[in-house]
DNA sequence: CATCATATAGAACTATCGTTCAATATGAAA
DNA sequence: TTTCATATTGAACGATAGTTCTATATGATG
């Protein structure tokens, strides 16, 4: 068993913060090595593993494994801290979320109308542009040239808009109900 | 006026592509110079406006002015125009919610005892494990072995666990009550 | 313990990086 | 147009990066 996880840890933790590599020396550093031969072997071996690709220009250049992260599951509230870590999968956060970034664009939440669905003010929602909605989903919708998201209902063969708010009131469109796009998912920070 | 907001639109959309920024030649190339040392004095005016860092190993390293643009414009710039959009990468919601790689961990939100506070079953956390937790905020404690999601209060100099759904009790610890982690983010799909 | 594979130390080496500076180009203001 | 400030070119320069190789250390396995 090699440290090479707790080296990419620190590399994780380092490139999250700056959104750079430090040189070679520096990494030495940084894990604890002494000299850039040993880092350059690290590297070669997070390369291998996935995790980095050295350019030819010979820069570090994070993959997609570099951003995994561990989803936990309740029934391990038991286990100790064990260094290994099986049971956690990894998971890509972006790749979950965004599968067609070309079409996706992100939209901040306004207002509480939509609160019932778990959808507070400034959370921000994930919206694939021209995507099919169906009825129920929750869309963002051009109203009087303004973004709302809101769910997509229908009624005697005719869409209408509703919230997720009991103190807003149902929105039907005039003619044409205009869609923007389907909200896929939404995501908050503290 | 200078070409330097053109010079940055380019360098964003190779770095959210890669991760990395190119040497100064491969700048060079990539905006269309052909000096280096152009390159290097275009790099001191996007420093000095906030945009970039160099750092003493002569590295280039983005500044937090350098993902704004990305937020603000899926916001904004969205909002008159509907067709309009080759301004492409989506910047990194994993790089937005978070910082500490090794610290942080995935929590699947099981129940609706926080529904009011926007999570909803389903819904995935994002843990700092041993980050310092204050009232008010959502934690993840340890319950009889359990993982569990709720606000962390206290009454009377002592803390306790409320849901934030009224169907719920609220949850005393007989002697220690066993923190986790904080929650500072989560995101959902749909 | 001895053995073997792998990881790290350390130093020497070369490529390439970014800096610098004078000359030239660009472009706004008068 | 002329003037003036700023941007870019291009080449030379020194510094530092990452590679490579050997020796040593580490650590697992028998």
């Amino acid at each position: 068993m090699n440290k090479d996880h707790l080296y990419l840890a620190k590399l994780r933790d380092y490139y999250a913060n700056t959104g750079v590599f430090p040189p070679y020396s520096g990494i030495a550093k940084l894990i604890g090595m002494r000299s850039k031969g040993g880092v350059s072997a690290m590297v070669k071996r997070l390369a291998n593993a996935g995790y980095l690709d050295v350019t030819s220009d010979r820069r570090i250049k994070p993959q997609k494994s570099f951003f995994e992260r561990e989803l936990f599951d309740y029934v391990q509230a038991e286990l100790p801290q064990s260094a290994n870590d099986t049971l956690a999968e990894p998971y890509s956060i972006d790749e979950y979320l965004i599968n067609t970034p070309s079409r996706t664009v992100l939209l901040t939440i306004k207002g509480d109308s939509m609160i019932d669905a778990g959808l507070m003010p400034g959370d921000v929602v994930i919206v694939k542009k021209g995507a099919p909605a169906k009825v129920g989903n929750i869309i963002v919708a051009i109203v009087d040239g303004e973004y709302t998201v809101k769910y997509l209902e229908a009624r005697d063969g005719q869409y209408y808009l509703r919230p997720a708010n009991k103190a807003y009131p149902e929105i039907y469109a005039r003619d044409h109900l205009e869609i923007f796009g389907l909200v896929v998912g939404s995501f908050r920070k503290y």
